[in-house]
This record gives structure tokens, sequence and C-alpha cells, in this order.
RNA sequence: GCCUCUGUAGCUCAGUUGGUAGAGCAGGGGACUGAAAAUCCCCGUGUCGUUGGUUCGAUUCCGAUCGGAGGCA
């Protein structure tokens, strides 16, 4: 059975991914397919540098602004609706691209992972956090390890997040992690897909453009929709998008512990940190193509464009 | 002009009872596959302001000198 054809653009916050996105969507008659784990969040548009209204009613843009940020949401939840608006776009004869720095849901989405049928158990991860505070980390790593070795061993026993899941998963489906991983990965990726990731030569270029956009949220009011939110008592909760960069950091100014100079300056900080992290994870992934907007060959904005069609062209020719 | 304090890693500072030094932050690298903008792991040689002296040996003690902060005039 043929593949369906996708294009993604990965890389780092603030790379320019979504300019390259759009103007590929707007070339090859595409739709644009949101892979990041903050914007699917309802208000948060500001700090999450959400696509502009000019910029959706140009190009339709998918699983944006899809729940509330109270909301637990996960990365098979993602999945699901990521293979539902592939398919849907593709069936209308439409290009789907994919445009995200939330690595683990891109790949999640492309591997073609069957997730299954299975609720979080919050009340079990918060028993399971409770233990680790109390016994500390190394018990609660003795407890996967006796359940589960070969999860244990790939698992840092400080992590106590990820020990806890481990252990949630192992109860949730009533066999271990590790055996769970083999079943859910063993299809093959449903998606031919060209993956380029965003970086740049010189990485103070990458940090310019970063700080750059952090005081441009700022100037966009970037405080007034934090304190909507906090007031709102979305980032009180220790839900996902009340750890969203951006926002959390303002918490500490909104209460008076710091000035609005020094939030601004976590923020950039703490966005730093992120996108190397975007860094590293994408680089493990040998079947990305690199592209450097700041590579001295390109000239202005139409020939960085032009080499990025001269990837998918190629990508495509030889993988049809 | 005099007195006191201060000058150590990109930044903030420890420290060496004289045997050439170490934390936090920043920065760099890595992991991650049903919370991920989350979570976790690894990486610290720098003319110890400069210059004389004492000493086997000084960043550490003494003198001078140049910056910085404060006080008295």
């Amino acid at each position: 059975m043929k593949k369906i054809p996708v294009i993604a653009i990965a890389g780092p916050t603030a790379s320019g991914k979504s300019s390259l996105a759009m103007q590929l969507c707007k070339d090859l008659n595409g739709e644009l397919i949101s892979c990041d784990s903050m914007q699917i969040y309802r208000g948060m548009d500001i700090g999450t540098a959400k696509p502009t209204e000019k910029d959706r009613a140009e190009v339709p843009h998918h699983l944006i602004d899809i729940c509330d940020p109270d909301t637990d949401f996960s990365a098979a939840a993602f999945a699901e609706l990521a293979k539902k608006a592939i398919e849907d776009v593709y069936s209308r004869g439409k290009m789907p691209i994919l445009c995200g720095g939330t690595g683990l849901y891109l790949d999640s989405v492309l591997r073609g992972v069957d997730f299954g049928e299975m609720e979080p158990d919050l009340a079990y991860r918060t028993e399971l956090l409770a233990f680790a505070e109390k016994e500390g980390a190394e018990a609660l790593h003795a407890r996967l390890r006796e359940i589960d070795p070969e999860a244990a061993e790939a698992i840092h026993p400080n992590n106590i997040k990820r020990v806890a899941r481990a252990l949630e998963i192992c109860k949730l489906s009533g066999m271990t992690k590790t055996e769970w991983d083999k079943n859910a990965i063993r299809g093959e990726s449903p998606y031919n897909a060209c993956i380029i990731a965003l970086d740049y030569k010189n990485r103070d270029n990458l940090y310019v453009r970063i700080h750059m956009r952090v005081d441009e949220m700022f100037r966009m009011g970037l405080e007034e929709e934090a304190r909507t939110l906090f007031e709102k008592g979305y980032l009180a909760s220790e839900t996902t998008a009340g750890g969203a960069i951006g926002y959390k950091e303002l918490l500490g100014y909104l209460n008076g512990e710091m000035t609005k100079a020094e939030a601004a300056d976590a923020i950039k900080i703490a966005t730093r940190h992120y996108a190397k992290r975007q860094l590293t994870w994408l680089r493990r992934n040998p079947a990305v193509h690199w592209l450097y907007p700041d590579d001295d060959r390109y000239e202005d904005d139409y020939g960085f464009v032009s080499a990025a069609h001269a990837i998918i062209d190629i990508h495509f020719m030889m993988n049809p």
C-alpha cells in the first residue's frame, strides 16, 4: 500500500519553522498541522508564539486551540488527532505539512506508534510522587527494578517523573513497560515523511532571535495574557500548560517576588535551554535533512526556501 | 589628601594556618518514545589586578602601584 506523503518542519523554538512551513504550504498546496504541545491550548497565544489570524486565514492550520489549559493531554491523544488530520488533508488532495517543536509529538505521529486505549491514572501518579518524596528517589526506582529491570536500567533513579511514568504503565497495561513498548512500536510508519530540521551555524544567531522574540512578546502583552490565565487558575495547577515557558516565569513577577526585567531574563534563559534540548532530540534522528538559515550561501529568504524545495524534491524523487 | 574595605572561571562569590584553587549561575554535550515548553545525566586551568620583596616555594605574608566601594576631611 502506498504511504501517505508528508513534509515535516522541525527545529528549535524561534528558528523560523513556522514561516518556512507557511511558505511551503502556499507553494505546494498544503495545509499545516501543528506539532506543538502548548499551542493546542486556547488562550495561550502570545507566549506560545501562535500563528496570527492572518496566517491562519491564508493557510488552514490544524491542532491549534483544541482544548483548554486545564485539560490533561498526552502524546497518545495528540498522535490520534494528528493521524486523523493528516488523512483528512490528504483525502482532499492537499499536502500535509507538519510543523512543530515538540519532538515527542512529532515522532509519535511519524512512527505510527500504536498506543491503544489507556487512560492516564493521575491518582496513582500522585501516589508515586508522594512515595518518592517520603522514601527517596532510590526507593521508587527500586520498585521499578523489581517489576521491570530493563526499564529501570534505562531510566536514571533521579528522574522520578519517568520512573513513576514507567510504573504507571506497568500498572495500567498489566505487563512491563519494556513489553508494552515492544508491542506499541511494532508497526511501520504509515507515512513517507520528508523531515527538514532547522539549525543555525552560529548558535548566537539563534539566541539573538530568541531574545528578540521574548522582548516582542512583552510588547504584545504577554504580561496581561499571563495575568488572565493566572486569575483563571490555569497557571497555579500542576498541569502541562502550567509548565509553559513564558508564563511560569512571570508568576514570580506577578507575585511581586521579582522585577519584570528579571522575569524577562528568566524567560530568555529557559527558552535557550529549551532550544538546546530540542536540538539534542533532533540530532539523533538520522532521517532528518538539516537546513541552516544563517548559511552564507543563501543570499536571501528566497534562496533559503529554494533549498528546502530542493530537499523535498530529491526526497520524493528517491522515495516515490 | 588621609583611613577602611575590595580586586580569584563569562557573572556572583568561596578558599588556600605559604606547596599554583572550587561552588552556584551562565555556557557546552547527552538521554528521552502514553506528563515532553516537562524531567533527568555529564563537563570547571583560571596570567588568583600589576609589580617588587621575604621564602626552597607566594594566589596566600610584607611593600609599592593601578582599578572599584565606602568613611573622614
